[in-house]
Order: C-alpha cells, then structure tokens, then sequence
DNA sequence: GTCTATACCTGGATAGAC
DNA sequence: GTCTATCCAGGTATAGAC
C-alpha cells in the first residue's frame, strides 16, 4: 500500500478517536500529515470509505492483541485479566477520549451509519475471545454471560473515566472486576 | 417563558439525544417544529445557548424523576432497584440512542466543549442521590464507591444495549445487578 | 415575535494542470 | 500521485421587513 494511503487511514484513524468521526474533516486530516484536501479522492472515493478501512485496520490491530495477550499469558484466567487491566495501561487515553471501540459505535449508531454493524465487530471480536477464555475456564455454558457482563463492566468504568478523569475509580473497578473474576473461579 | 422558545428547547432535547448534539442543525430543528431559522436568534444567541437551556431541562427533570422515585418507593433498596430497572422501562429509547446522559457526556468530552462539565452534572446527580441510598442502607463508608459502581455498570449495560440491541441481555444484567445489591445487603 | 433574505464559512467532492 | 482551483450543499449567524 502506499504511504499517503497508509498515512491518511492512520491520521484518520487516530482523529476519529479523538474527535469522532463526524467531526473530523478533510481539512483536519490533511493538515495533520501536510497533504492537499483533493489529494484524498485519489486513494478514497469518499469520507466513508476512508472509515472503512479505518475499522480494518482496528479488526486486525485488535486481533493482533488478542493473539499477543494469549501468547504472553500462562492461562486464560491471565489472558482475561490482561483484558481487564487495558482500563489501567490505557488509562490516558480513555480519561481523554473514552473507548476507541464503544465511543464510535456509539457515534454511528447515533448517524444511523451503515458501517454501524461493523464497528460493532470489534466488540464481537473482543466478546469471542472473553467467551474462548471462559470456556477454558470451564464455564462453558455461562461463556457467552461473562462476555457480555465483562465487556459491559469495562465499558461502563471507561465512560465515567472519560467523564470524570477518576484514576482511583478505575483501579478500584479493576480491583472489583479482579475480585468478581476470582469468585466465579471458586464456586465448585 | 415563552411557547416558541419552549418548544425549541424540548425539540432540542430530543433531537440531541437522538442524533447527537454537533449533528443536530438549526434546520432540523426548525423542521421539527415548524418555525424558520431566523427565528431562533430571536431566543438563543447561539447554539451553544440551546445546549444550555437543554442542559438546565435535563437537570431539572432528572431532579423531579429522582424524587419521584423516593416518593414512590418504601424504602433505599427500592429506590435503588428503581434505578436499576431504567434500563427496562427505557428499552425502547436506550436501544436506539444509549444513554442520554452518557452519551452527551462523551459526545462533548470529545469536542471540547465547555458545556462538558455542566452535562456531567447530571451524572453528579445520579451518584449523590445513589449515595444517598447507599446510606440509608447503612453503607455509609462505601456509599461512593458503590453509587460509582452501579452508575458504571448501568452505563455499560447501556452502551451495548445501543450496540446490539439485544433485550435478554439487559434482562440478565438487570438481575445479576439485582442479585449484587442483596448480596451487598446480606453481609453484616 | 416571526418571517425572508442573505452573508459567510466550512463541509465533502470534482476537474484538470503538473 | 499530488497539487490548485472550484463547485455545491449545508452549517451558523445577521439584517431588516412585517
């Protein structure tokens, strides 16, 4: 791929975060990686391609980190705790701009935008592997639960981070998620 | 205060929670409710000044509905599955727009708008009226902790709620957050 | 108090020179 | 492949008639 392509999908993508994806122009972009506004419809034929292959790049970046968190933990009871503790490593950038996945699925679901259903992958892709990781565990019927539950849990301490720039709610949170994940490992 | 600029604000609030508030334009507003575009200059110097007047509705019926629930309930621990069971009762709304709180704080939060504090107000109520709760229940040293809590799961629930659409799994979280606050109340 | 007309800007998108 | 110039739609905001 070529570099200006690659480097307006990466500035798009980084932009999108941080200012939503409405909101950001052309103009920002370009100014962003010094290009002209016309040079854009070269490499895309209009703002929603250019959205297009920013959620591409997230799917693949997202898998790689699930494949890495796998490859860096002993079990799958640390794989989900490496899930759980992005609230903390991430920390920074979720106080600014809350969750890159549920801020923009947010977003598009608001615009009523067709790629709704795909940004909403990069949720799947995380809950498939929540569920992968539970299964290990041997919670076989209640995977698709904790998913959810722990998806949902993780969402909601990243919202009211973004809110409220509270580190200390989220390590407690994280202590809590870390305490509740121990507890559903006990009872048996 | 006057019919027009009355019926400006209530269509604003709707309008902002449906399609957000940078992508609500004072011509669909005016659609809405019939008027023309010159003629909200007459009662809002800017558009930031609707986002004011919202803002101040949204305190006040927050207030109203948080009272209503005290007067309605025996008890702290009613009030608080009164909280709760929001996420039900507001199915419909949440699964279209997510939660109109949440999704304004984090709307203006990426913007940068001024206004961004004041939205957070009403997360403020939410939690002190909570805490209070919690309180009454005797957890008078964790109360905060707890309202932080059970505002970030209802958050989260919300979030995925608007991402998915899917009832069964606010159904089962509404209990698993049921069956958190008696568990909370069974130890002592 | 409400309207029409309009100013001014910025958005996405296109055409064509280089 | 990148640029400049430009188009058109739509945004907020203003002026002034009624």
């Amino acid at each position: 791929m070529q570099a200006t392509k690659r480097s307006i999908i990466d500035a798009a993508n980084i932009l999108f975060y941080q200012q939503g994806y409405d909101h950001t122009s052309f103009s920002r972009i370009a100014d962003e990686i010094h290009i002209s506004r016309g040079n854009f419809y070269h490499h895309f034929k209009s703002k929603d391609e250019i959205l297009e292959a920013v959620l591409q790049v997230r799917m693949s970046h997202t898998c790689e980190m699930l494949n890495g968190w796998e490859k860096e933990s002993d079990n799958a009871l640390d794989c989900i705790r490496r899930f759980i503790q992005i609230l903390d490593v991430n920390f920074d950038k979720i106080q600014s701009y809350g969750c890159p996945v549920g801020t923009l699925c947010t977003e598009l679901g608001k615009l009523n935008h067709n790629a709704q259903e795909e940004a909403n992958q990069v949720f799947v892709l995380f809950l498939d592997w929540l569920k992968k990781q539970f299964i290990l565990l041997g919670h076989e019927k209640e995977a698709e639960h904790l998913a959810m539950h722990l998806l949902a849990r993780s969402q909601g301490v990243a919202t009211l981070a973004h809110a409220f720039q509270d580190r200390d709610f989220v390590m407690y949170e994280i202590q809590e998620m870390f305490d509740w994940l121990d507890n559903i490992n006990e009872e048996e």
